[in-house]
RNA sequence: GGAUGGGUUCCCGAGUGGCCAAAGGGAGCAGACUGUAAAUCUGCCGUCACAGACUUCGGUGGUUCGAAUCCACCCCCAUCCA
């Protein structure tokens, strides 16, 4: 079998190594500790942690423990690394209702079972530190020279730095020794904007505990324009279905341009690399095929493969003929709208199609609505709500933004 | 704490008393072309009961027939000094 980092590299997803042959050797010797840092800043994990959830899995999937660390202490600073403006700090309530979210989605993509993983929140150990034991102790083996020199605050000398973030690396380095003296963790993994405080972190392990201690990156997914995927307009792409669901998560990856989906299938889906080979070498309308496996297996891995199966089959029917199933956005229109103001710019906002109803009559106005696959051009269009059966009507604004509606008592 | 320069619509960035819902670019949206791609071209791009009205230019007051533009105070940011 191959070596785990083997397959991270190979699949593209490996960025920086520390002591690359020391490490090959750890792995290979023994079942190792490995942890990874999320920060509860949202109830819901987003893309941005899918790739180091990813390298997880692989890391499980080869024998090792994985450790997901919650920064429930550090989210009380906020990471200045990537940053160009100061984070916002969260409030302690804010983080535990965070953290319940997120504890329950990693369940989907690691076996906690019997130890197999484990999660932890460093707020159990940052926050009983006290200031002057913890500077003396730990302060000591930081130089702020070299701290300055770090490729992360560099950045923010330009614009910025506090003081309290600037102690951010002290923490970050602090847990992966905790979780060294702890659990014999030896590896800590992240992105590559981490890779500073990584290195503090395996730095202050090697000087206190003359400790074995390693560090590895991953690449940022970047799009052929070079900036990060996964972003919608409205912001993150959430990995929770109650903020964007199976079928808009699928629809993601369906859309992506033709020059990321090799990147993507590499990197996001667990396909052999033979397969992802196959797909990637398809040119011209052939790529369709390549992206409707992508974005079947991404949404697989994230949702289950129900899930994806339902959502490959709405995409498919809707772009296929029209035909609107359960698993398309769905709007219930409650009977106390329709019978105050029953136009369809007003369905267009209520729906979410449209963020306002100026928006919804320049669609209209520019012959993007359709309502049941007739187009729409007059803005003052009443909706006949007594032809709405049981299935609903399907609006669409565009090509490709479908949603169905439905009457709600 | 002192000096100076700033805070403009999603972002960048013009605008220094009426011609400003505010140039230009980017992003975004729609149309054409396509492969649910890219590029290109066209239109849109504050809100609404939409040929009209209303609300925006860090905040609060003020001057004026009229302010994003002038004045006062306050808040925030950057740079230099301490």
């Amino acid at each position: 079998m191959a070596h785990v980092l083997d397959i991270l590299a190979e699949r593209g997803l490996l960025a920086q190594i520390t002591f690359k042959e020391e490490l090959y050797k750890q792995l290979e010797r023994e079942p190792t500790t490995f942890y990874i840092g999320f920060d509860p800043t949202a109830a819901s994990l987003h893309f941005g942690h899918f790739i180091p959830l990813l390298a997880m899995m692989h890391m499980q999937a080869a024998g090792h423990r994985p450790i997901a660390l919650v920064g429930g202490g550090t989210a009380m600073i906020g990471d200045p690394s990537g940053k160009s403006d100061i984070r916002k700090m969260l409030a302690e309530e804010d983080i535990a209702a965070h953290m319940v979210g997120i504890r329950q989605q990693l369940g989907r993509f690691l076996n906690f079972d019997q130890g197999k993983a484990l999660m932890v929140n460093n707020q159990d150990w940052l926050s009983k530190l006290q200031y002057i034991p913890f500077i003396r102790d730990i302060g000591v083996h930081f130089s702020v020279n070299r701290m300055l020199a770090a490729e992360c605050y560099k950045q923010r000398l330009e614009t910025g730095l506090t003081f309290l973030e600037f102690n951010y690396m002290l923490m970050q380095a602090f847990d992966f020794l905790q979780l060294y003296r702890e659990h014999n963790c030896k590896l800590q993994m992240g992105g590559d904007d981490q890779w500073s405080n990584m290195l503090a972190g395996a730095d202050l392990i090697r000087r206190k505990e003359r400790g074995e201690a390693y560090a590895c990156t991953f690449n940022l997914l970047l799009n052929h324009e070079g900036t990060k995927m996964g972003k919608t307009e409205k912001g993150a792409l959430w990995l929770d279905s109650e903020l964007c669901s199976p079928y808009e998560f699928y629809q993601y990856w369906r859309n992506v341009a033709d020059q990321d989906t090799p990147k993507c299938l590499s990197m996001l889906t667990f396909l052999p690399m033979d397969e992802v080979r196959r797909l990637s070498a398809l040119t011209g309308s052939g790529i369709n095929e390549a992206k409707a496996v992508l974005a079947y297996e991404c949404t697989k891995l994230v949702h289950g493969q129900e899930e994806a199966q339902k959502a490959q089959q709405a995409s498919a029917a809707l772009f296929a003929g029209g035909s609107a199933s359960d698993d398309v956005p769905t709007y219930a229109w409650p009977r106390a709208e329709r019978e105050a103001d029953a136009r369809l710019t007003t369905l267009l906002h209520l729906c979410g199609l449209c963020s306002s109803r100026s928006e919804a009559r320049k669609v209209v106005q520019q012959g993007g609505a359709v309502c049941n696959e007739q187009k729409i051009t007059d803005v003052d269009y009443q909706v006949d709500v007594s032809s709405i059966g049981t299935d609903g009507i399907l609006l669409r604004k565009g090509k490709k933004n479908y949603c169905r509606v439905i009457l709600k008592d």
